[in-house]
Order: structure tokens, then C-alpha cells, then sequence
RNA sequence: GUGGUUGUAGCUCAGCUGGUUAGAGCGCUGGAUUGUGGUUCCAGAGGUCGCCGGUUCGAACCCGGUCUUCCACCCCA
């Protein structure tokens, strides 16, 4: 009885037309990064359990695959604990290991590990998959490749200030215009806790300021009232609530509203900093815009907060973020190592890529000449020309047995293949090849011996 | 994890208040055309109606469960 495939929810199987694109976008990812200094590492799929549980707070530690031990996996388990029925404190006892799920948390475990081979500030950048057991939608799924870069043990706005171009060097060599990089930061919110006297309620607060965009500012008022906040501190947040009122503008607020907070006032001065210097930097394809609302990684996030919106009109979540982080390997063991670093969500830049329609043409072409084959003697001397072509590096193929003419046209028209070669047993006597542009119907004959000059004009 | 939604041919979808043999377009295969694709014409193949169970004389259609899709939360790339 044969099953029914199928693949898990939030999976998805890519095919030749698919990864053809998202080679082409990962390959201006990775040759930014490598032009920026960036050096490349992997880590495995799976870490110990231990090693992500407990970085990404609760919700993060929901949402990490956990993998059931192999052989008999309730050795370690108590009948009574069992009839318990309690996962979470079952959970550690039955798995060891669990799905990456993102590329932050291994990287800092492999700094920690690695420390004495490191030079320091070590700049590494990570193509990987990384899976989250979250409920699909668009855009968003349960396995999804990330594009990190990251740089340890270094402080200073400028590695902020590069970030920055490299995020708009990427978007700008993809064709995507009009994207935002929302910047924050961190000591900033907290300032804003501070002032007015909710240090200890930083994360609800924060995580309500966030909805702004989505709730506006009345139910973020009623989102932080509801967690607990006072009416008067909530009173005093008021004015960065403006929504009528442009990123700018909020941001002056702001420097009134913390005039009086020190952190606060650090956070600024960074902000500041690293928004005029962009300025005079120069971007190409997107905007630094600061936002007060944005807050994101709050378990380990220290300074500035990145986070990358597509271009106006495409529906689709964050395409990127990042930040700093002072001491993600503290966790790991190794004090006072400063982290700054972004990522790019692959999947989504793609979705959006795929809307705007912003593929180049020569993406979707990957064969640049297909040989018809029409015999075993006219096919030997084709092969022959095949071999030459591809050792010159022209994408070439042949049809492996002599189907009928025009079923091999048709395939070579699947293909999308822009030429076609013909050598029948007129040209075999001659020694010559004919050739047909498929667009234009028109042919030419060349002589065997100038196929070199054939590929020449090819790759030009 | 919570609430909702979707599922019929390879793809996009019809299918009436439950009624006989479940349809269309595109695609696919073959032929018209044994050295010429993308146009045209002709013919053909392809479905346990997501899966399991229930109600009924009778279920693609109604009910329950389950899986899947998409959406809103939560959170996030």
C-alpha cells in the first residue's frame, strides 16, 4: 500500500526555476559580505538543548524544535513523573538537543568555544537554514534561511555606520528601491523607562510600544494600562504616540523626554550620530529612518536595533534586523565581549523580489545552447562540439537519444534555451553546425572549425 | 499556543435545496508534420472529490474528528 507524500507544514520543496533565484540573491548577500571583510562559518543544524533554551525568552523557547532522544527516551523519567503529565519540566529529560533557530545564539557558542583561535574584532558571516515552530502564513514559515553577519569584540558607531551601507549595498545591487531601515535603541528605551518610572515593567512596555503601526496609539495605551503600568507614566508617553507626526518629529519628542535620563541620553547620542553620518555617507536604494517604536530582541539586545521594513505597498513583515549586543557570550562564559550584527531574511526578500518583479531576465536563463541530436554518427560529432563549448564555459546540453525533431525542440523550448544547434547528416558531411536563434527563427551556418569563435561571441 | 479559513484532474477553478455516468480552461500524451519549438486542427489519457468515521434509500455537498492551506493574534526573517 504505498502512502501519500508529503512534506511538514511550513516546509516547502524548491525546484531549478526557484533556486535559480534564490542563488542569485544569496550570491549578492555573500559577495557583500566577503567585499565588507566578512569571513564565512557554519554551524550544525542542531545544537544541546541547553545551549537555545533560555535565549529568546519564553515565547522564543516555545517555539524551538526540540528533538526526542534516541533508544528508549523515558529511561530518564520517573512513572510518577509521568503520570505528572508535566512538559515542561518532561521536556529536558526526554530531549537533549534542538533545531537551531536562529544563527546568533550558535555563533556566540562558537566564539566561546573557539576563542583561542579567533583574532579579535572576528567579522563572520552565516548562510543557513534555521526552523521555528511557529503556525505558517505568508512569508513566515517553519523552516527559513537566514543571512547573518556579525562582528565581536568591537565597539565604536562605526561598525553601526557599516552595517548600514551593507544593508543598502545588497538592496541597491538587487534592485530593491524604496526599502526603510528602522534604527532604535536600546538604552533609549530604556530612558524612556526610566523617566517615567517603569524600569521594571522595560519588557511589557516596550513590547506595547511596538504595536503602534499595527494597534495605534490608543491601544497602546490600553495594552500598557492592561500590563500594569501606570496611568500617569503611560500619560507621559503620550506625545511619542503621535501618529500625525513624522519619524523626525517623534524623535525631538524624544530628546525633550529624556533630557533628564542618562542612558537615555546615551542612546541619543549614538542615534544621533549614527543618523547624521549616514547622511553624509549617502545611501543608494533605502532610508535610515529612526523609530522609537521598534523593539525587538529584548533578551539580548543592548544598543542599537535595526530592522528592515519593504519597500511601501508590499505586504510583508521585516526583510532584516539586527543590533547590538554587549554581552551575548556572558551567557556562554566569556565577559565584556561587545557584538554588533544583522541579518537578512532570504525567504522574504525573495517573496518581495517576486512581487515587484525585480528577477533579472538572465536569472531564469540557465542554458545558453541545446544540441539536437539526430543519429549516433551525428550525435558523436555533436558531443563533440558540446564538449568543446562547455570547456570555453557555454552552458550546453544534448538530447540523449534521437527522439523525434520536434519533440526535442519542444524540450529545448521548455528549457528556455535562447539557441539551438543542428547537426544533421547535411552539415556532418560538410563538417559544419547550424544554428537557430529560438526567438527569432533565424539560422546560421558555422564551420566546425570556428567554434571557437562561436563561443567567443556567446560569452560576450 | 488561541480563534477563524481552505481542500474537487498536474495547475486554476465550476459542480444548484443531498439524487443516476463529477465538468471546463490550461497543461500533458499521440497524430496532422520521419530536419524545426513557441500559432492552428484532431484524438486520447488522467479523479478512492484531503483522510477516517457518522447521518441517509442515496453524500463532493450534512455532522464529528484529523491533516493541510491561508488569515488574525502571540511572536518573528
Amino acid at each position: 500500500m504505498a502512502q501519500k507524500p508529503g512534506i511538514p507544514k511550513g516546509t516547502r520543496d524548491f525546484g531549478p526555476g526557484e533556486l535559480a533565484r534564490r542563488y542569485y540573491i544569496i550570491e549578492v548577500i555573500r559577495e557583500a559580505f566577503e567585499r565588507f571583510g566578512f569571513q564565512p562559518i557554519e554551524t550544525p543544524s542542531f545544537e544541546n538543548y541547553d545551549t537555545l533554551m533560555g535565549k529568546y525568552g519564553d515565547e522564543g523557547d516555545r517555539l524551538i524544535f526540540k528533538i526526542l532522544n534516541s533508544g528508549d527516551f523515558l529511561s530518564k523519567v520517573g512513572a510518577d513523573e509521568l503520570a505528572k503529565g508535566d512538559a515542561n519540566s518532561l521536556t529536558p529529560k526526554i530531549s537533549e538537543k534542538a533545531l537551531r533557530y536562529d544563527l546568533t545564539v550558535p555563533f556566540a557558542r562558537y566564539v566561546v568555544m573557539h576563542q583561542n583561535e579567533l583574532d579579535f574584532p572576528f567579522k563572520r558571516y552565516q548562510i543557513q537554514p534555521v526552523w521555528r515552530a511557529d503556525r505558517p502564513q505568508r512569508g513566515r514559515f517553519r523552516e527559513f534561511f537566514q543571512c547573518d553577519a556579525d562582528v565581536v569584540g568591537a565597539t565604536g558607531i562605526l561598525q553601526e555606520l557599516e552595517f548600514v551601507q551593507l544593508y543598502d549595498r545588497v538592496f541597491d545591487q538587487l534592485g530593491l528601491k524604496g526599502v526603510t531601515i528602522k534604527i532604535n535603541h536600546r538604552k533609549v528605551l530604556a530612558g524612556i523607562a526610566e523617566v517615567i518610572g517603569a524600569s521594571d515593567k522595560l519588557i511589557d512596555f516596550t513590547v506595547a510600544l511596538d504595536k503602534l503601526d499595527k494597534i495605534g496609539a490608543a491601544g497602546v495605551e490600553k495594552e500598557m494600562l492592561g500590563k500594569g503600568l501606570a496611568p500617569d507614566a503611560v500619560e507621559k508617553v503620550k506625545p511619542l504616540l503621535d501618529t500625525t507626526m513624522d519619524a523626525m518629529g517623534r524623535f525631538e519628542k524624544l530628546e525633550e523626554l529624556l533630557s533628564d535620563s542618562e542612558v537615555g541620553q546615551e542612546g541619543l547620542a549614538d542615534l544621533r550620530s549614527i543618523l547624521e553620518q549616514t547622511d553624509a555617507l549617502g545611501l543608494r536604494a533605502s532610508t535610515l529612518v529612526p523609530d522609537v517604536t521598534l523593539a525587538r530582541g529584548l533578551n539580548y539586545y543592548t544598543g542599537a536595533i535595526f530592522e528592515v521594513a519593504a519597500p511601501e505597498g508590499v505586504e510583508m513583515g521585516s526583510i532584516g534586523g539586527g543590533g547590538r549586543y554587549d554581552d551575548l557570550t556572558g551567557i556562554f562564559g566569556l565577559k565584556d565581549l561587545s557584538g554588533v550584527g544583522i541579518s537578512f531574511g532570504l525567504d522574504r526578500i525573495y517573496l518581495v523580489m517576486e512581487q515587484l518583479g525585480l528577477f533579472p531576465p538572465s536569472v531564469d536563463q540557465q542554458l545558453d545552447v541545446f544540441c539536437i541530436n539526430f543519429g549516433e554518427a551525428e550525435a558523436k560529432a555533436a558531443f563533440k562540439l558540446v564538449l568543446n563549448l562547455r570547456s570555453k564555459g557555454v552552458r550546453t546540453d544534448i538530447y540523449p537519444n534521437a527522439a523525434k525533431v520536434g519533440k526535442q525542440f519542444k524540450y529545448a523550448d521548455k528549457r528556455g534555451v535562447p539557441r539551438v544547434i543542428l547537426i544533421g547528416d547535411e552539415e556532418l558531411k560538410a563538417g559544419n553546425f547550424t544554428v537557430r536563434e529560438m526567438k527569432s527563427g533565424e539560422q546560421a551556418t558555422f564551420s566546425m572549425a570556428q567554434w571557437e569563435d562561436f563561443a567567443a561571441q556567446l560569452l560576450r
